[in-house]
DNA sequence: CTGTTAGCGCGTTCAT
DNA sequence: ATGAACGCGCTAACAG
């Protein structure tokens, strides 16, 4: 080391003690702002580089009224470990690192289980962060309209809720419904089923969206199969489902990790995909591609999404009154329909 | 509202103004700490519950010199965007989750393409956390021995370093690497191959556990493939390279997820898993029982990690000089060998 | 162009 | 049992 044996620099004092120079000069020096002659600048910037001197982060974001961060919330209301077992929110929060990161915030990640319906304004208030995005509304959708109306920079994941509940960013469930029902009825399947769990929002508007896209002599032939979605319990629902004698043949999936439980239980049953019953998921995880047979399924741009989140949420951030927003969903064809 | 009009509360001097007492003493009567009068306490307690004033962490912490967060830092040194992709992460991630908030910590989510090799201590020397977790250590394990080397609250997932790299928690890959080796040669499997990324230190444990493994006529008869490991490119790898013609009988995959990817990629060529070909993984990822045939593979205990994980970084950050804990992996038998 | 000063919201001596 | 005063590390007026 060639410093004086002052030990590490603990904060801008030490270096502008160091560089001669006052706390202020220093403070202009390292942030940029304000007016220094480059010199100066240049002189204590390379002192600070040579001894390892950062900025604190806290300090900084204390005087500037902010944190600096924005908080990712999982609300796990109808199973606990559902969504993080699913491959989804792991893209999802892939993207959302790398926007925030980009615009030089934190990510804050929190799972958390609403035992009690003031978890959201709890958390709120505890100002820890600048804004905050939730991932699923799970059941909690009451909780998520009464934060949103006082507190504006929330933005939620997941099916917009009807009225004015918070700002939303999600797939359009009901289209997506729509297709997959259209893709089953053109394969000529009429002996249909949904499996999924419909007191989630999302799962319930695609169950909806399915009845919806079928001709209506069609409707009564749809069985309602109400699931968990991880994919040990779906697995073990579909099982039972078709030893019960159950023999559709054609069956929309609620996620693709569903879609995969449901090919792995006929299987064992001697069923055969998609010979004897089409098999449709959503989402489009990466791992679709990989299941056998390859997974037909309802494409949700996960990339685009988090794109939305993110732009909404500093919009709202910045005072703006951004609004909801919905993406279009695809379909995938590939070999289980 | 039942204030005055006064607005909301933004600090403990505003709460201390409307109670008629000091700052010092609404501190004590939030915080619980220091010596205060019963009824004091309960009644400024609720009148914070009542206007829902929270104390601020930020400031909190800066006057206590700590951060209250815990930084999870994912390099993606040999292929952007690979970790991210594989659900072993997130499961790993939610574990974590929880572990950190039932500590009271935060958990700040980075990913960080290593592009220049200071990444690390420049984000420790920010300060914004009380210690980071590595997830991975890709191809990063010279930076991060010689961060361990000044920072103490550093913890890594992955393969331990040979010599005093960084504390460091993960599967012990060269013992499963000899199980999956054990299981092949026991089906009577003899032209076998690795497909993985061996620029990776936990894949390259695992090849080289595996040749340990094998008995010594049958070394010369594993071919190493190097793939990538995410879906896309490594379902590629193995069909370019089951194209060439090549027919092992016997595959190690780095991965659940490369294990489904050949498993794709080899019945697109009319070879039959496991009649033709075994193959099997590595992780037990939630989907490895779904896959078609279901996933015969080494599984790692992910929960059990992230426990040692948070446990021993909380050690190192209260001083202790922990060191670093190894997994016994476990085969698991399925159908797909 | 640079230095002095006053906080950001809180916890903690040291008094009383 | 409570209050006054100081400082955690930093930025932003305001002077000079």
């Amino acid at each position: 080391m060639d410093d004086q044996g002052s030990g590490p620099l603990k904060s801008i004092a030490d270096l502008a003690r160091l560089a001669g120079v006052s706390v202020s000069t220093v403070s202009r020096a390292l942030t940029g702002k304000g007016a220094l002659n480059r010199g100066t600048r240049e002189r204590i910037q390379a002192l600070a580089d040579r001894h390892g001197f950062r900025l604190n982060v806290a300090a900084q974001n204390l005087r500037l009224g902010r944190t600096g961060a924005v908080a990712i919330l999982m609300p796990l209301g109808h199973a606990r470990g559902q969504q993080l077992s699913d491959p989804f929110f792991l893209t999802m929060l892939g993207y959302l690192a790398d926007a925030l990161t980009d615009r030089g915030y934190d990510m804050l990640l929190s799972r958390v289980l609403p035992d009690r319906d003031d978890w959201l304004d709890t958390f709120i208030r505890t100002g820890r962060t600048d804004g905050v995005i939730v991932i699923g509304q799970s059941d909690q959708g009451a909780v998520l309209a009464r934060a949103a109306a006082r507190y504006r920079p929330l933005v939620v994941w997941g099916e917009q809720a009807p009225g004015d509940g918070p700002a939303t960013v999600g797939a359009d469930n009901i289209a997506g419904g729509r297709l997959a029902a259209q893709h089953l009825a053109d394969r000529g399947r009429r002996r249909l089923a949904f499996f999924g769990d419909v007191g989630v929002p999302e799962f319930a508007a695609r169950h909806a969206g399915f009845l919806a896209g079928l001709p209506p002599e069609l409707h009564d032939a749809v069985t309602l199969v109400s699931s968990p979605v991880t994919p040990e319990a779906s697995e073990a629902t579909a099982r039972d489902w078709f030893g019960a004698g159950n023999r559709p043949d054609g069956i929309f999936a609620a996620s693709d990790v569903v879609a995969m439980s449901l090919i792995a239980a006929a299987e064992q049953q001697g069923l055969r995909v998609p010979r004897d019953l089409s098999i449709i998921g959503f989402d489009d995880i990466p791992l679709a591609r990989l299941a056998r047979p390859p997974l037909t399924t309802i494409r949700q741009d996960i990339e685009v999404g988090a794109h939305h989140l993110v732009d909404l949420l500093f919009r709202r951030i910045g005072g703006e009154d951004a609004g909801s927003v919905q993406i279009a969903p695809e379909l995938v064809v590939r070999e289980s329909s």
